[in-house]
DNA sequence: GACAAAAGTATACGACGTATGTTTTTATAC
DNA sequence: GTATAAAAACATACGTCGTATACTTTTGTC
């Protein structure tokens, strides 16, 4: 009673999945507001109750649709050194990459953006919790510190924390109005802000 | 029909304080989460309706109450630069001075920062709706690049935001859970990494 | 096959925030 | 002062979210 692998855990895998697919469909044909959640276990063939112990709110679905999503392009991460020169490259890298994918479905990335921002402040303790996007950084900057364009007196972590949630709060803004700035550029500036910092020379 | 000074808006005023302390008054006896929006009207007798009318969301109330507060401190803001020698010394005085007030209401403080944030996200075009914060930011970069202390290139008002983007941050991860580190340090460690950047030397 | 834990179900409910149409208050014009 | 039109407040009903409770089915182990 109590090992819980295979059969139990892929059967949830599979479910959770197959929510995340119907829901997604019904959030493109009539948007995010106007579907309900019984309509959503409905069609997935659930009870309702059984869909909030896999989603404890509407959001949560959402952000598992792009964690899934990110996840199939972690493995970029290792050539990122190799293909660029510096830190400041890679953030870039990193980052127009990311925006590229929130680009193709707005509404989605803007919901996201605003429930991960929450889901951060509430479990800030719990580190397995945190984005992979976080530690994605901070890899990126340990590597920097090393290399030695980035400083050592600061922790990498906190640094990542940082820039994590100065991308986050970029990228909210944008997609809640993308007549606002050009994101590519300002996501530049932002980084390099960061780097080079505000102070004069 | 058109001018709608005195009176009216005086009593809409009057009322709008009203509900704002009678709700804190519920809020901190019995807690935000327990105090229904039925419960404030009744108790500020009148109709929910109207309640909606003055604080569309409950979270409104809590952040209306802080920007009474706020404004009743901004005449600080002229003394900020004989008192202090350099933009540093000013964002740190502004950004404990802030934290010290919340600290006072820690759960009042993080619905504030969170409902904030979102806010931002929200009207992201009307200046006018800009928290009073961030152009207090404004006024004391654009003030460190005339005296030579800030960078030139960039502009103030990107920079203030960057800011109070790391600060709302900075202060929601932390009223979530005092326990993680000690909020002043960080405060301090943020501008610094602000100000000096991520680069080494 | 017995049995306990986990997952799923059915159903009712509390609270938020919305929407509707009606009544009262207010500012102005006669 | 009384008429009148706009704004504010009201009463009320409603849809939806997310929770809570108690019950049934499925699953893994002995």
């Amino acid at each position: 009673m109590i090992i819980d692998i295979s059969r139990r855990e892929r059967k949830k895998e599979a479910l959770r999945l197959q929510i995340v697919q119907t829901a997604m469909a019904l959030f493109r044909a009539q948007g995010f507001a106007q579907t309900r959640m019984e309509k959503i276990a409905d069609e997935s063939d659930i009870a309702k109750a059984t869909l909030y112990k896999y989603f404890p709110v509407k959001e949560a679905i959402i952000a598992a649709y792009w964690k899934d999503k990110v996840q199939q392009k972690e493995d970029l991460l290792p050539s990122l050194f190799e293909k660029f020169p510096n830190t400041n490259k890679r953030l870039q890298a990193v980052f127009l990459s990311a925006v590229q994918q929130f680009k193709q479905e707005p509404e989605f990335a803007r919901i996201q953006f605003s429930y991960q921002f929450l889901e951060i402040a509430k479990q800030p303790d719990n580190q397995s919790q945190r984005s992979g996007f976080e530690s994605f950084l901070d890899v990126i900057l340990a590597h920097g510190q090393q290399e030695g364009d980035i400083r050592r007196d600061i922790a990498s972590s906190m640094m990542a924390n940082q820039l994590l949630f100065l991308f986050t709060s970029t990228c909210l803004l944008w997609f809640s109005n993308t007549q606002l700035f050009p994101i590519e550029e300002r996501l530049q500036q932002v980084i390099n802000l960061f780097i080079e910092g505000a102070s004069h020379e």
